[in-house]
Formats: structure tokens, sequence, C-alpha cells
DNA sequence: GGGCTATATATCATAAAGATATATCGTCAA
DNA sequence: TTGACGATATATCTTTATGATATATAGCCC
């Protein structure tokens, strides 16, 4: 049993087709690239672990011309370990969201940081969910009798929907952080220009503790 | 300039107090867990390396009793490294999530498999969405007037957003996989009992290749 | 022929997660 | 009282993952 989730991501696209290294790169991009990825660090390696283990063959592609290519195969075996990996449950790993922590700790810096922030991760959304929604469109028509077809429409509206509730998120957002701004404006205790505290304001006494967030 | 982003979530927790690497691993998890995380196999040698740079001084406490404790206190130069990054573009990396990838091999597996990763993806959600609630009312209690509750709130109110969606999501990858459930009963073409597609179906030929998903 | 892009494999440095080893102290129950 | 346990505390190791880079070949266009 190879713990390394790489292993069975190779395994199920060579479930679709013989490839190369390159091409499960290209595919594993071309396809679940906005919720998973593999780099060549990890590709290469694992293709030859899959050889050892016996999932997958591997052998010099008979087409002459290019640079010599490697395509591997799936094996009985390595699809018997695939379907063993997609039943067993799926572990979920929190992801860390840098804009979250710049904005945790937005009383460092100015409002308008905060908000800059925000605003390029919504324009960012709003490409996202255009670039989903124009997938959905091109495989409804090339791939409209593929059994394979209602499980990508999962996962795509899947980001479909994330990327609607970020963007719900990202106006409350901006109203909140203007909000604050104005706010700062009547009592002047903020301002856009300086810093939101000094620069130095630490607790002299170490014993000081204030309560966790939760 | 240290690119590790791991320096800056220590000196963000440094500029509340006076921390440990312990203490820093405890906020860490108590505050921002649910959408960052640090190692203690990242803390410790970020804190020498933050030392070496003058950005934190580090010594042992004073205060015997336990077993050798070093205080890091962040330092005007932490300080403002920490505003530079804190200013700069957050940048975005997709998560890997392991439930859409098995989703998306699910034609590999009985529909009865989706399902029950959907089900318990649902349930952890409303947990979730529990708790993420159960923290904003008690933050609201204790930290009324904290200057850094509304950023907070903020991060908070993203959790909930992001779980709703979630949940819903959930909901409708549910309905979608009971209706094509009903599809096969109708016509027999695929069965809960075994696969849907026969354990070994590779194209012969290599040269066929079937159109990428986008 | 020179430059560009696509194809193709391979490796390295860095980052990050997760597990484990080690040690001290306080507390509570047998 | 002692011994088990949990909290505190530092440190390190292995595995996993990303991103960059090196190397090489082929096709194409100007």
């Amino acid at each position: 049993m190879i713990e390394n989730r790489t292993a069975y991501a190779l395994l199920g696209f060579l479930t679709w087709r013989p490839m190369s290294g390159y091409d499960l790169k290209q595919a594993v991009a071309g396809s679940v690239g906005n919720f998973w990825s593999e780099s060549y660090g990890q590709i290469y390696p694992m293709l030859r672990r899959l050889a050892e283990e016996g999932w997958i063959t591997s052998r010099p592609a008979e087409d002459a011309g290019r640079r010599a290519r490697h395509v591997h195969r799936i094996t009985a075996a390595g699809r018997e370990a695939l379907h063993e990996w997609l039943c067993a449950p799926a572990t979920e790993t929190p992801p860390r969201i840098e804009l979250l922590l710049k904005l945790f700790f937005g009383d460092e810096v100015p409002l308008s940081v905060g908000r800059s922030h925000v605003e390029a991760a919504r324009a960012r959304t709003v490409e996202s969910l255009y670039r989903y929604r124009a997938i959905a469109g091109k495989l409804r028509d090339s791939h409209a009798d593929d059994p394979r077809l209602p499980f990508w429409r999962l996962t795509l509206d899947y980001g479909i929907g994330s990327m609607q509730a970020r963007i719900e998120w990202c106006d409350r957002a901006l109203e909140e952080l203007r909000r604050l701004a104005e706010a700062c404006e009547d009592g002047p205790r903020r301002g856009e220009a300086g810093r939101n505290r000094p620069a130095v304001s630490q607790p002299e006494k170490e014993g000081i503790r204030c309560a966790e967030y939760d």
C-alpha cells in the first residue's frame, strides 16, 4: 500500500489511456488543475515506484522522432489499487489561505491594505468563475455521452459554488472595511495615512496574556 | 527578505505578546487553525532564523519551574518586515481537495462510493459550520472592544460562507448521484453491485487520445 | 540558420506536514 | 507515596509537495 496520493492521481489518469510523465502533467493541469496538482518532482520518481510495485508497465515508445518517450500503462493490479484507494474515505486537509492570514493581522497596517487584498481576490475569483462556466459549456458539447461527464460536472459545480460564495464574501468584506474606515473618520483613532497601532507597543511584562481567539 | 511565510505568521502572533515556540503553535492552532497551520518542524528552525535576522530577540524565561523556556519577542525591524509582507499582494495557491479527486474518478467505482464520500463531507462541513458560529458568539462576548475583532470576524465569516456553500453543493451532488443511480436501474448499463466499467478496458493502440477535459 | 515553442526526462532546493524522541513539572488516584 | 497521566517545551527526522532549473530533441517560421 502506497500512502502517497500522487500515486493514485497518476493511476487515475492512466485509466484514460497510456501516457508519458509529460502527458500526465498536462492531463492533471488540464482537468483537475483547479483542485489538484502534480509536479515533475513528484511524477517521475513516482512512476518508477509504480513500476516497481507492478501497478504500471513502462516502456519506451516505438514511435521514433521525439526524444526518448516512456509510455506508462496501468496494470490490473494497478487498477485494483486505485479502486481500493477510491473507496477509502477521503482525508480533509485545511488549506493555507494567505489572504486570510494577512487579513487576520489587518490591524497592523492601514485599512486600505486589506481592502486592496480583498479587491484583488474578488477580481481573481470572478475570473475563475467565468472560466469554470466556460469549461462547463465546452464539456457539455464535447463529452455529451461520456459516462464520466456527470462526475466531472460535480467537481466543476463545486468550483462554481465556491467561487460564487467567495465573491459574496468579498463584497461583504469590502462593505465592512468601508464601514470601519468611516468609523475612523468620525473618531480619529485610526487614519489611512499611518499605521493603526504604534510601531512598538509590546507589553513589558511577559506575564500578560491576552485571551485566545477561541 | 525571507520568502517563507511561516516567518510572517510567527511575527504576526508575536505582535500579540512575547511567546515560546510552544505558545506559538498553540496560538496558531487556536486562532487561524482553520485556514493556516504551522508545525514544530517549521517553527523552531524559523525562530532561530528570525533571531539571526534580528527580527526577534530570544532569551530563556526567568521564571524557573518549567523546562527551559525560550521567550521570543518581536523587534522594531521584525515589525517592519511584517508590515512589508502584510502589504504585499497575497499569493493564491489552489488547494488539493482529495474528495474532488476521488469524485473525479467516480466512474471507476460503484456510485455508492461517491455518495458515501459526499455524505461524510457534508457531516464534517456541518460540524465546522456550527463550530465557526460558536466561535463567532464567544468572540463577540470576550473581545467586544478589541480593535482586532473586525478582522477576526472577516476571516470567520469567510469560513462560515465557505461551509454554507459546501453544504449546498453536497446536497446538489447527492441529488445528482441519486439521479444517476435511478438512470442505472432503468437502463441496466450500470449496477451498484459491480464496477461501472470492466476491470481492464485499456485501448490497445496508444495513438488513441480522448479529448482533454478543457 | 537562428529563434521560438512544444515535447520530454530528471534533479535540486525549499517548504510543509506529521511523527517521534526527550525532558520537566503538576495533579490525581491507587 | 509513587506512578500514571497530561500539559509544557524543545528538537529532529522522514515523507510529501512545489517550483525552478538543467538538459535534450523536434518542428516550424522567418
